[in-house]
DNA sequence: TCGTAACAATGAAACGATTCAAAGATTTGC
DNA sequence: GCAAATCTTTGAATCGTTTCATTGTTACGA
């Protein structure tokens, strides 16, 4: 309750001066050991703790890391969360972290937020197109890595997974196993990740010349909006279906396994063949096993924390942009007739 | 790249005292509307943003709230910081999260991490027994609220749902439903939350005289030690199986499933009934359709907040308790034989 | 026209840590 | 025993904001 021991309250207790104090704690090799002992005891018995927004008021710069994802719910950004909070770690920051939840409005907020906040740094997988907001950001010199989006290297620095190589990975596996009629699930197509997945789906179904590709919008990428849209499929009856369905993540690809299913009218991947994105910790406990691609979300988080050390060392702005490459996971719902 | 403006730069820019820029910022009705305007468009021109560490070390607290959960992976504690966010950041505040990976030591880091930020109060889930470092807290005032834990209201305010009732009413359900040798999966019961489920299963069980309750410790709380529990079942055979598994958490239950259904010798819910705890949204997707025990998660990130704000605006601490009773959902997997 | 009230604007002090030039203490070499 | 070199300690200045007592300005009624 009473407002707690400062520097100088501890440097009274020490009889020493504020100076030596924080020598203690930042130098400690420039202070003997009779002192350092006598200020360590004050420490201890005013319970003592430093004042992080004194220190960095000093420094001009705090010790955290913003971090916005567009949906902590979504276990693809908890992983990358994970990662990036122990990668931060080690080099001594925390990482104040935001969710957009896909609207722009709450993203700029924080963006605001950890603006005030003076973060070291900013890593942010950004809602739509790459905001104005984001150059303001650059042109303040606050180094900025953006998250699971590729970017003009010009700008930024950032880590992504190439997602026109996953979704031409799905579809191709899928054309591989036999299907001809595949369907793509996933939206709003203005989501970069949707736009790339489609497109590198594309690229696989030109390569068959009897394959077509039918695109289905889903309403966000839920397993609810994947259900939605299962249920649509569901409607059109057999005749309809298509025998090779790819979502863009497998939220969705769970939600339309789950309207498939439950009629029992559809069996996968007999009647149609199913795979998602992102090879989540469920895909492998769904009804039927689902085939899916995965992302390196540990080495994402990591190297997005790695970039932004090095944009905040370096005073020269050498942006990098790292790609990573996604992996096919085979399971029971693309299973070859 | 350049320091960024500041207050003064400002004043000078607008050619007003700097206590002038900052009543524009925090009482707007104090200023006349001409020199408002010139101090807005010089803080637009200059693109000035507040600086916070200034702001709180004059203020002796920041606008942040400390959140330390078990687990960020765990769904439950994902949709409990949503919550949480949300309700923070209609007070105004931010939340620094963190993970302590059910790892005293992490605890520790991010409880000093978060004293040095000065934050306003602290919210958590924390790691075994309530440590000496919350009473330290405590002596430190720092106000705290305890996430999914009963607390001693002499000391902090909490938020939890009765894990006992949960307990009971899974038990329950399994034996309304037929079942009699039930199994109870989960550990190390160490963990209160596992080991009051536990408690309030076997409440349950012993109101019917021909029932049993064998418990089967697991390594942790996540589907692959469900699935290591549920191969060891598998290896007994049809002869020493239960009739009814209580896991203590949907991801162990979702595990143990896997593990049933994958050598096709056991049927679900025909020769075991399988409930969990949670009711995530996976839940619903998973092989069988899982029942499970539903926690109110959006109230208690909610209500923790709130706490949390009235610890913070009352200087006299009468620490409150609130207690959720959790749902039982009914689903294919603890279908009546 | 003057006195007073209401309103605006001012700028020095304070918050708590770090820095650094300078002073003070101790050791070293001769 | 003394000067020089080295090691310790000091404390004022600084970071950017808010606060608040004070000063300056305007409006109004008498």
């Amino acid at each position: 309750m009473n407002r707690s021991a400062s520097i100088k309250d501890v440097a009274n207790h020490a009889s020493v001066a504020v100076g030596t104090v924080s020598n203690v704690l930042n130098y400690p090799d420039r202070v003997s050991q009779r002192t350092k002992d006598r200020v360590l005891k004050a420490i201890d018995e005013l319970g003592f703790v430093r004042n992080d927004a004194a220190r960095q008021l000093r420094a001009g710069h705090s010790r955290t890391i913003g971090l916005i994802v567009l949906d902590v719910g979504n276990p693809f950004f908890t992983a990358v969360v994970r990662a990036a909070e122990d990668a931060a770690a080690l080099h001594g920051s925390a990482v104040l972290l935001g969710d957009s939840g896909h609207d722009a409005a709450r993203e700029a907020n924080y963006i605001d937020l950890f603006q005030e906040q003076r973060v070291q740094g900013l890593l942010i997988s950004p809602v739509g197109d790459v905001t104005e907001r984001l150059d303001l950001l650059r042109e303040r010199g606050v180094p900025t890595v953006l998250v699971d989006r590729q970017a003009d290297e010009a700008k930024f620095s950032s880590v992504a997974v190439d997602d026109d190589a996953g979704g031409y990975l799905a579809a191709r596996h899928l054309l591989d196993t036999g299907r001809r009629r595949l369907a793509f699930v996933g939206g709003p197509t203005s989501i970069r990740q949707v736009a790339d997945r489609l497109q590198g789906a594309r690229r696989a179904v030109k390569e068959e010349a009897d394959a077509t590709l039918e695109v289905l919008e889903s309403e966000g990428q839920t397993v609810l909006a994947g259900r939605s849209v299962g249920n649509s499929l569901v409607e059109r009856g057999r005749e309809g279906l298509p025998d090779g369905i790819f979502c863009a993540n497998d939220l969705l690809a769970l939600g339309v396994m789950q309207s498939l299913t439950m009629t029992h009218t559809f069996r996968i991947p007999e009647d149609v063949a199913l795979i998602g994105y992102d090879d989540i910790d469920f895909a492998v406990s769904a009804v039927v096993p689902l085939s899916s691609i995965r992302q390196p979300t540990e080495a994402l988080g990591r190297t997005a924390i790695q970039l932004l050390a090095e944009e905040v060392e370096s005073r020269n702005p050498a942006h990098r942009s790292v790609v990573f490459t996604p992996e096919l996971v085979v399971r029971q719902s693309t299973k070859a007739n």
